[in-house]
DNA sequence: ACCCTCACG
DNA sequence: ACGTACGTGAGGGTC
């Protein structure tokens, strides 16, 4: 293959697209996805219409239909309802500030000039069946946009589904091939797999006791519900008599889940046909000014660029409708000198006002303002036989170079290739860690599979970072902390493996000892003492100890519950001390075994975008969760160790929540206690109790700490109760008497909560957001977990935000040491430390973690050091 | 796949 | 009336 750049005609399926939405579906996921407080002028929620019209406006830009439909379910009975009387007679009615919308949403429509449809007796999906169906003899093929999974039986050669599974922006888009990976049925099999496992949230009954599991391995068997059914006789026991019982239920299922594709709708063409996106768009402008939907007019202005011709006029286009010359030139780099050249001439050319989106999937693609490139990979730009390592290579050279790059997921790509991700060689821009910090779901980004929609995608989150006033903590926090990460995964931990199998060996043996006395202290054969179930059968059915909570599935066999009981038997406490062996044998001796590498360090992977919060996670293995709170499982510290002639570095905030929620509800009493460097329980357990420091009990600093952790936590007085085992009444006064004494921390939280409720979200000390959808919900429960939410997410998120500074300017002073990161535990940080840096290097730790931010207390951080985590802590 | 249990901050 | 403290990840059992 001669190399060289060839602008290429798009490939694409050339029939004219139609888009059909299922209006009532989108509707749904945009009134959850997105909070009711979210109000028209005269205050009425438009959450719903505003979701519908960011997804319509995404479509209109990235499919650019030639015809475009909305269907909507008429209301009244339905075909379902007369033949099967309990059909839906259970679904919960639209909620009060959804139904409004809908008229709403159809006047807008209208004066869009976009097609509503709806037939009495016919349902939204069926719509979508005759809709699709007629779209196939006009030789156009559709695209359906649903939420609903029946919709997925439509899917064929000409009609895809696009699939909203959660909001309005996570999707994904089905057609024969993709269904079948995905879910291992074919779209006539749909109904044959409901028939079976049913559909809970379209009360579908199914077959109780079959799931999915089942449904998809009966389906690949036998092919079809009627055939599955027929061949009960060769299944067995308990799968046998489901089938043989619920064969009636099956039926019924499956003629609920088949869409009739002959809704007797006349559908009038022309109206259905978009002339020109262009003209949609600037037609629809000040319709969405008018309702506040300011979010969405950039994204219209950018589809009226693309379309040819300025944003801002308002001038109906004289244009006919642009070809695809006229969107961003396209082309192919088909070799790797063609890809070389490339990178050149970015090197030549790169400024950080000439940034580059890099998207890397099935082809790596590039685009910006004016281009599109793509560079397939296999059979293309790397030839036949292509390995995955090959295209990774590629991917690290082109990162290598000191290029503003926009990618959907930087550190992933850094891993994956093994590209330099620190210091300098980093993204301009990371869409993943954006649309985090905006308190989007991740698949906002991750859903960019293209290059053009991720350049698109990164100027919105811009703008928007700047709006919520979190661009600095982006910026100067997140962006430069994905490369710190990298680097502390590549550096790992060093485990001494001779150490661990001791301990393990230790854990073994008290284990089978344990379960000896265990067996004879039941007196019956022995059974699987990890089993719940098993366990709470022979401690409440046979040996009649008084059971205390129940679970879903039986008795509860917790810790809690078996501590109640330590009285009533001598076994019950040897089972406790059983599972915990068994916990820190599994789990941290086995388990850490088994991911040593070569050297005998152990590699976590660190997600930076996993927390809601903002905190960072860790994963396989998780290093956040080394036990320290028993003697027993600390020990399991004295294997993570330092190197020969190296020293661990083990620095701490002390008690970083506590100082922030001073700080942020300036409350006088706290932040003086702080100030006078007091230990914070006894000080406040002397305030609330009116004695002096020194008269403070044990019980009086346990319970001020029991009600500390409660605070942060937006407790209630039940959950102090049971975490002190005091009465509820009791644990109330103590709250009272806690708030009367720093009233200012009540105030702060009472003020979390109005603001959690009427923005729909709250921020932390540096911008970054948690949205709260849950005070939407008309469940009393989920209202009450967003308010402990609200109460919770700007403490534990600002301390994420501190420390994750302090480990970006950590890592930056010790630059040029042999000193690094290792670790980080949420409010902890582990160096790894040449013996004579070691001084040095945690002192520079120290500063640069007690600098991190400037509340109204001090903040503190407590340094040791040691041959192994145990002795530095 | 989901539940229970339990490890951490 | 109801469920109950915030945020995670992992191992094992059960269906």
């Amino acid at each position: 293959m001669t190399g060289g750049v060839n602008v290429e005609p798009p490939v694409r399926d050339t029939r004219p697209l139609c888009v059909v939405v299922d209006g009532n579906s989108l509707m749904y996921r945009a009134f959850h996805a997105l909070p009711d407080t979210l109000t028209d002028t005269a205050g009425q929620p438009i959450n719903a219409v505003f979701g519908f019209m960011t997804m319509l406006v995404k479509l209109l830009a990235e499919r650019k239909p030639d015809a475009l439909a909305v269907a909507f379910d008429e209301h009244g009975p339905t075909r379902r309802h007369l033949k099967y009387a309990d059909y839906k007679g259970t679904r919960p009615p639209t909620p009060e500030t959804l139904r409004p919308q809908f008229p709403t949403l159809k006047e807008l429509l209208d004066a869009m000039g976009i097609a509503a449809l709806s037939l009495e007796g016919w349902e939204a999906d069926d719509l979508l069946g005759a809709l699709s169906t007629q779209c196939e003899k006009r030789g156009m093929r559709s695209l359906l946009v649903t939420g609903d999974r029946d919709s997925f039986q439509l899917i064929s050669d000409s009609a895809r589904v696009l699939y909203t599974r959660k909001g309005v922006s996570d999707t994904v888009e089905l057609g024969p091939a993709e269904l079948l990976e995905a879910y291992g049925v074919t779209p006539s099999q749909v109904p044959d797999l409901k028939g079976l496992m049913g559909d809970a949230s379209d009360n579908i009954p199914g077959i109780p006791g079959i799931g999915e599991k089942t449904a998809l391995k009966l389906l690949a068997r036998y092919g079809t519900l009627q055939n599955a059914l027929a061949g009960a006789d060769e299944q067995k026991g308990k799968l046998r008599e489901r089938l043989e019982t619920g064969a009636g239920s099956a039926m019924m299922s499956l003629d609920l889940a088949t869409i009739d594709r002959d809704a007797p709708i006349d559908i009038d063409w022309p109206r259905l046909m978009i002339p020109s996106i262009r003209e949609l768009c600037v037609k629809s402008k000040p319709l969405f000014a008018r309702y506040g939907f300011h979010s969405i007019v950039p994204r219209l202005d950018a589809v009226i660029r693309s379309e040819g011709g300025a944003a801002d006029s308002a001038a109906p286009a004289a244009r006919t409708q642009p070809s695809p010359a006229e969107e961003r030139r396209v082309s192919t780099l088909d070799s790797l000198d063609a890809l070389e050249r490339f990178a050149q001439e970015r090197r030549a050319n790169a400024s950080p006002d000439n940034p580059i989106a890099l998207a890397f999937g099935e082809e790596l693609t590039f685009a910006d303002e004016t281009r599109v490139i793509r560079a397939p990979l296999a059979n293309g730009l790397l030839g036949d036989g292509v390995h995955p390592g090959d295209a990774l290579r590629l991917v690290k050279s082109l990162l290598d170079n000191p290029e503003p790059w926009i990618l959907a997921d930087a550190k992933a790509l850094y891993t994956q290739s093994g590209a330099d991700a620190e210091p300098g060689a980093r993204a301009a821009w990371d869409a993943s860690l954006a649309a985090a910090l905006l308190g989007k779901d991740k698949a906002d980004a991750a859903g960019t599979a293209t290059a053009s929609e991720l350049f698109g995608l990164a100027k919105i989150q811009r703008a928007e970072l700047e709006e919520t006033g979190a661009l600095e903590l982006y910026e100067t926090v997140e962006l430069p902390l994905t490369g710190v990460l990298v680097s502390m995964e590549r550096a790992g931990f060093l485990i001494n493996r001779d150490e661990l199998e001791a301990i393990g060996r230790r854990l073994t043996a008290l284990e089978a000892t344990l379960r000896e006395e265990i067996f004879s202290g039941i007196g019956t054969a022995p059974f699987n003492l990890n089993s719940p179930k098993q366990l709470g059968k022979a401690l409440f059915d046979d040996m009649k100890l008084p059971s205390g909570r129940k679970t879903k599935s039986g008795y509860s066999t917790d810790a809690e519950t078996l501590e109640s009981l330590a009285e009533a038997s001598p076994v019950v406490g040897k089972i406790l001390d059983w599972r915990h062996a068994v916990k820190l044998r599994s789990t941290y001796i086995d388990g850490l075994l088994g991911k040593l590498d070569g050297q005998g360090r152990v590699h976590s992977t660190f997600y930076q975008t996993a927390a809601i919060t903002g905190r960072i996670s860790s994963n396989e293995p998780n290093l956040q969760n080394i036990p320290t709170r028993t003697a027993q499982g600390r020990e399991i510290r004295r294997a993570f160790a330092a190197p020969e002639g190296w020293t661990l570095i083990d620095a701490d905030y002390s008690q970083i929540e506590l100082r922030i929620l001073a700080h942020l509800a300036q409350d006088p009493r706290m932040t003086a206690a702080f100030i006078n460097g007091e230990d914070i329980h006894t000080a406040m357990a002397a305030e609330v109790n009116g004695v002096a420091i020194k008269d403070v009990t044990g019980a009086m600093r346990s319970a001020a700490k029991a009600v500390n952790f409660g605070i942060v936590y937006g407790q209630s007085d039940y959950g102090l109760a049971r975490s002190l085992g005091v009465t509820r009444q009791e644990a109330a006064a103590m709250i009272e008497r806690y708030f009367a004494r720093y009233p200012n921390i009540r105030l702060y939280l009472d003020d979390c909560v109005a603001q959690g409720r009427s923005r729909g979200y709250v921020r932390t000390i540096m911008g970054r957001r948690r949205l709260l959808p849950e005070f939407n919900s008309p469940v009393a429960a989920t209202r009450k977990f967003g308010e402990r939410a609200a109460m919770n997410a700007p403490v534990q998120g600002s301390a994420a935000d501190i420390i994750k500074l302090a480990m970006v300017r950590a890592a930056k002073a010790l630059r040029g040491m042999r000193s690094r990161l290792i670790l980080q535990v949420h409010d902890e940080l582990i160096l790894e430390s040449p013996e004579d840096e070691a001084e040095t290097a945690a002192a520079i730790l120290q500063e640069q973690m007690q600098g991190a931010a400037n509340l109204r207390v001090p903040l503190v951080a407590d340094v040791g050091m040691g041959k192994t985590w145990y002795e530095s802590k």
